[in-house]
This record gives C-alpha cells, sequence and structure tokens, in this order.
DNA sequence: CCGACGATTTCCT
DNA sequence: GGAAATCGTCGGT
C-alpha cells in the first residue's frame, strides 16, 4: 500500500481516515478523507473513464501507481483521484469527501460561505478546498517534494465502513458497490442515485 | 430537509 | 446531439 499498487476495490477502503496534504500557491491544507469510489479498467468497469480506451483526459489512469489523476467535468469542476494501476490494469480512486483537519483558514478562504463541515464534502468541493486543478494531474503522491502527498492510516475497522453503489453512475455500472465510506462521518457527502 | 435547474467541456453515438 | 465520477441557488415542505 506505500506504493498504492493493487486493484482500486483494494487500495479504495484503505484509503480511508488517509491524510492528504496540498502545498500549492505557498498555502498547506491537510484533509482527512472520509468518502472514495474505485473505478476499475479498461473493458472491466463501464463507469470508469477507462472503460473504452486511452483518451488524453484519462491517460494518467493507466498508470503508474501513486500519481494524482485530476479530470475536468461539467464543464467547471475538477475531481482527484489516486492511480491504483497494477499488471496494465487500469485503475483509480476518486476521493470524493473529507474533513479538513489543518489549514482551516486556507480552505475557507477558498470555499468562502461554506460551513466548515461542508468545506470537502463532495469531489469537486475538496479540490477547490485544496486548490487541485488539473495542473496537478499525474503529480506523484508518494514524493517528498510534490505538491500532493497522501499517507494513509491504520485500516479502519470492517464494520465502521459503509458502501453502496457508486454516485452519479448510470448505465450497467450502476449496481456495483464500490463506494465506500465512515459509517456516521458528518463530511461523507450525501448519496445520490445516477438519472 | 428535498427536488428542479443551469453552467459548460470532454467524450461518445 | 446528449450525457457526464458536480455544485450552488432557488423555492417548497
Amino acid at each position: 500500500m506505500v506504493d498504492f499498487s493493487g486493484h482500486a476495490t483494494d487500495v479504495a477502503p484503505l484509503l480511508l481516515n488517509a491524510r492528504l496534504t496540498s502545498t500549492v500557491d505557498g498555502h498547506r491544507a491537510v484533509v482527512r478523507i472520509t468518502e472514495v469510489e474505485a473505478y476499475g479498467g479498461m473493458g472491466e468497469d463501464p463507469g470508469s473513464h477507462a472503460f473504452r480506451r486511452m483518451t488524453p483526459r484519462n491517460t494518467t489512469m493507466f498508470g503508474p501507481p501513486g500519481r494524482a489523476y485530476v479530470y475536468f467535468t461539467y464543464g467547471m469542476h475538477f475531481c482527484l483521484n489516486v492511480v491504483t494501476c497494477e499488471y496494465g490494469i487500469a485503475g483509480a480512486v476518486l476521493l470524493r469527501a473529507g474533513e479538513i483537519v489543518e489549514g482551516l483558514d486556507v480552505a475557507r478562504s477558498r470555499r468562502p460561505g461554506s460551513r466548515d463541515r461542508d468545506l470537502a464534502r463532495g469531489p469537486a468541493r475538496l479540490t477547490v478546498a485544496l486548490g487541485v486543478t488539473g495542473a496537478l494531474d499525474g503529480v506523484s503522491l508518494t514524493a517528498t517534494r510534490s505538491p500532493l502527498r497522501l499517507r494513509p492510516a491504520d485500516p479502519v475497522a470492517l464494520e465502521l465502513i459503509g458502501t453502496s453503489a457508486r454516485t452519479g453512475v448510470a448505465g450497467p455500472g450502476a449496481p456495483t458497490p464500490w463506494r465506500f465510506f465512515l459509517r456516521d462521518d458528518p463530511s461523507v457527502s450525501p448519496y445520490r442515485a445516477a438519472v
């Protein structure tokens, strides 16, 4: 797990309670991850960006593991993933939500008007709170000098982890229960079924 | 708390 | 042409 290699579904629950540190524009903020979703490889997971083929957007998803896959969606939002690819199988874990545990002042200034609980409560909110944009696509999450550093925590007891279908995923991949979250944590985003 | 709606790029049919 | 790994705002309950 130190290099985040493995199948996305195996790595995803191990990222709960992990600490992600961002150092952007000279400001530091740390989030404790409370909600994630796993996305698989080409031909494997119909809900994944990597299902069809490699494109300019999803290239980072095809490896190596331990990097940030940042994509732009809905014409205005960035979302941050941990690349978990191994044995040529693309994979990534979407960081959906967390609690800001350091750099509250920085996160507040990036998301004015937000309640503290909501600062990183959602994948696009999390990237704004941490100052993450497409410019960080492909950066290492393990290098000492990286603007994004991810440190896993001790594994969370199974009974404290909730699972569900993935938010906003429609079609054949919709029922796959690859969303993982900390039960009863207020920073977990509200679940929304796909249209 | 909930549902409806618009913003606007990338990829797919 | 249309949906998408979304969010803030608006109005109602």
